[in-house]
RNA sequence: GCCGCGGUAGCUCAGUGGUAGAGCGCGUCAUUGGUAAUGACGAGGUCGAGAGUUCAAUUCUCUCUCGUGGCACCA
């Protein structure tokens, strides 16, 4: 058909080409043109920077490319036709009572958020999947429609979601809702799209787990039901990323915990870590390290007390704010009658477990007339904590009930912002880079809606803390609203061995706390000023902390931090009494040494130590080894060996074994 | 705290309406060996706790508790 008079638009592809086409062209009308293989790969366009089905007419002059399977936007289309078209149908077929929420991608998969009328159990996803299956084969091609407000609240209404009848109403446009359908069944979702253009683009999928979820993530709102589920282009990527989650599983610390002796938790202290003698000797390794750091970066240290009194909470502000996650004790003797209450009258003095150090550093920081003259002052301490989280939090090392922070507040005056925040992020990324976490994520979280302090101040504090990050060339993220009420807080995070993201280190501005506290120094004008405090931390807390590094080196410690750094195994028995020389001297060289002269074979040992124990270097000992004085060693992921003199070899390890700081 | 799943030997797990089984670990014995599991024998369990149904419960039901995957909350 030829129109004289239609509109030309100019279409300019990735390399730089231009093309004409009369306006309202489709991108699959343009993949056409191009070539006929094309046009059957594509399975949606990008139009100026825009996602867009391959229906969507192109009205103006644009930047045009196609998207195919093979490319991550691609793939991410693929993962949201799979949750919105085949998993929201399969669910209204098995379960026409079910109402549809939200079905978006995330990292490797999507999700779908369904009220289902009886609880949804993971037996029952093969099922789901199955029909899932079923409606893939019918190779349905995806159509969508545009559509008022109104219309679409109404076809929503009929269909008894309400759901999308909310979110529909939320919205602010009042045109252009997109309803995709599937071939000629009734099925329509919601979507913003673009989709597939029919169900034979799908790849493979499986359907993973089911859990709750809070409607809007309001806790208020009714939970749904989540089901995740991955999908992917073929069934070799599928199992490669099966394979992979299989292979994360075995670095979770908890289980590597376990195997190497570090610590355990029972249900009489849930959420608090016993510490076996290995796991601490990390621990102390840690705090050694991080003392020397700090001590050299100007803090001092304190230790301030485990319980303080209501009164004192009451005034920092935590009795309000933070009291649903402290641990509250009565302070009152208890009644000593075996069979009779434990408390004699209702208690009415209270004491609380410290949740954070802060309202004691400050009573430090109050003994005695502070001049402008002493600030900074960086005021460290291991401080131990005690919070009170909910049951369904708790998650092995990485989020418990008694942590002990490396913590310090820094009191300064407000000219000095820049320059301490600075100072502490370089020191913090000096520490972080001995540990090889290099892929840190940081977010700056600004101003809450509750907030005190005025306009102004927090003006000057974002824009201090975000300039910190400039100059030192760090990139961030803003995440807005998410400070705290006392002032804006960089969190620093990282993702464990199933992906993650879990907030490690911290530094907080805090205006509030030295007010409340009445905390004060004399400045230049002779005047009572207020410090500035700042709070931060490097690890986090140690358990975290120590939870990561399980993870990140998947049980396989440095040297300087494995809480055994050489085994010397015999290979036999006439070798007992030179392998306990070897062990000798290598304890009196100062290195964590295990002696194993049991009665068992050297294969049995070298895979108890290395794959199990994870103990970096392993010392075989035989006659040879005895006769000549040398040591045979093996090295943990490695087969090969080398024999070196005692002495040497000793002396070699002790120098590998020093800190990195 | 909320939704789903789970709790059986030290650990990892199988199993059954008629009071239990494997592998590893542990102990004993034999073996004295050369780099990621030597062999034989043996000990070891109120089947998370409480209540209910039943002639009989580890098994079925309920409550609690702890763990676990998420959600919410957070270092």
């Amino acid at each position: 058909m030829i129109q004289e008079n239609v509109e030309k638009i100019t279409i300019t592809l990735p390399d730089g080409a231009t093309r004409e086409y009369a306006a309202g062209v489709t991108g699959l009308e343009i993949a056409e043109s191009i070539a006929k293989s094309l046009a059957k790969a594509s399975i949606a366009v990008k139009v100026n920077g825009e996602q867009r089905d391959l229906c969507d007419p192109i009205t103006q002059d644009s930047q045009f490319s196609i998207i195919k399977l093979d490319s991550d936007e691609g793939l991410e289309i693929m993962r949201h036709t799979v949750t919105a078209q085949l998993l929201a149908r399969a669910v209204k077929n098995l379960y026409p009572d079910a109402k549809l929420a939200i079905g978006p991608t995330i990292e490797n998969g999507f999700y779908y958020d369904v009220e289902f009328k009886e609880p949804l159990s993971e037996d029952d996803l093969a099922k789901i999947e199955k029909e899932m299956r079923k409606l893939k084969e019918t190779n349905a091609p995806i159509n969508k429609s545009l559509n008022s407000k109104a219309d679409t609240i109404a076809a929503f209404e009929k269909r008894g979601e309400p759901y999308k009848v909310d979110i529909v109403n939320r919205a602010d446009q009042e045109d252009g809702f997109q309803l995709y359908t599937q071939g000629d069944s009734d099925f329509i979702d919601l979507c913003r799209g673009p989709h597939l253009p029919s169900l034979k683009h799908v790849g493979v999928f499986k359907l993973m787990k089911v859990a709750g979820a809070y409607w809007r993530g309001d806790s208020n709102n009714a939970m749904l039901t989540r089901i995740y589920g991955t999908a992917w282009r073929n069934d070799k990527e599928l199992k490669e990323y099966l394979t992979q989650l299989k292979e994360a599983e075995k670095r979770d610390h908890r289980k590597i915990g376990a195997e190497m002796d570090l610590f355990h938790f029972q249900s009489e202290a849930q959420g608090s870590v016993f510490w076996h003698a290995k796991g601490y000797t990390i621990w102390q390794q840690l705090e050694q390290y991080i003392r020397r750091r700090i001590t050299d970066d100007g803090y001092v240290e304190v230790k301030t007390p485990q319980l303080m009194d209501q009164k004192m909470w009451e005034a920092s502000g935590h009795w309000g704010k933070f009291r649903e996650n402290m641990f509250v004790v009565p302070d009152v003797v208890p009644n000593t009658d075996e069979d009779g209450p434990v408390f004699k009258e209702e208690p009415k003095e209270f004491m609380a477990l410290k949740p954070m150090n802060c309202p004691a550093h400050v009573q430090i920081f109050k003994q005695g007339l502070k001049s402008y003259r002493d600030l900074p002052i960086r005021m460290a301490e291991m401080g131990c904590c005690h919070r009170n989280e909910a049951h369904g939090a708790l998650h092995g090392l990485m989020r418990v009930r008694q942590m002990t922070q490396d913590d310090a507040h820094v009191f300064c005056r407000e000219d000095q912002i820049l320059s301490e925040v600075k100072r502490f992020i370089e020191l913090f990324y000096a520490v972080y880079k001995d540990f090889g976490f290099t892929d840190l994520k940081v977010l700056l979280a600004t101003r809450p809606e509750l907030r005190a302090g005025n306009d102004e101040t927090w003006d000057r504090a974002e824009n201090a803390m975000a300039e910190a990050l400039n100059t030192l060339g760090i990139e961030f993220e803003y995440a807005p609203g998410e400070g705290a009420f006392y002032g804006p807080k960089y969190e620093f995070h990282l993702r464990d061995a199933i992906g993650r993201s879990w907030q490690m280190g911290t530094c907080q501005l805090d205006f509030v706390l030295p007010e409340r506290l009445d905390a004060s120094y004399i400045g230049e004008d002779g005047d009572k000023h207020r410090p500035v405090m700042i709070h931060r931390a490097i690890f986090g807390t140690f358990e975290r902390f120590i939870g990561l590094l399980i993870e990140s080196f998947a049980g396989r410690f440095p040297l300087w931090l494995a809480p055994v750094q050489c085994v010397v195994a015999t290979i036999t028995g006439s070798a007992d009494e030179y392998a306990t020389q070897v062990y000798e001297k290598l304890r009196a060289a100062g290195i964590r040494a295990h002696l194993d002269i049991r009665n068992e074979k050297i294969n049995y040992k070298v895979r108890e130590h290395s794959a199990v124990g994870k103990v970096p270097v392993l010392y075989a000992i035989g006659a040879r080894e005895a006769e000549e004085q040398t040591v045979a060693i093996r090295r943990l992921g490695s087969q090969a060996q080398s024999v070196e003199s005692l002495d040497s070899a000793i002396e070699a390890l002790a120098k590998e074994c020093k800190a990195p700081y």
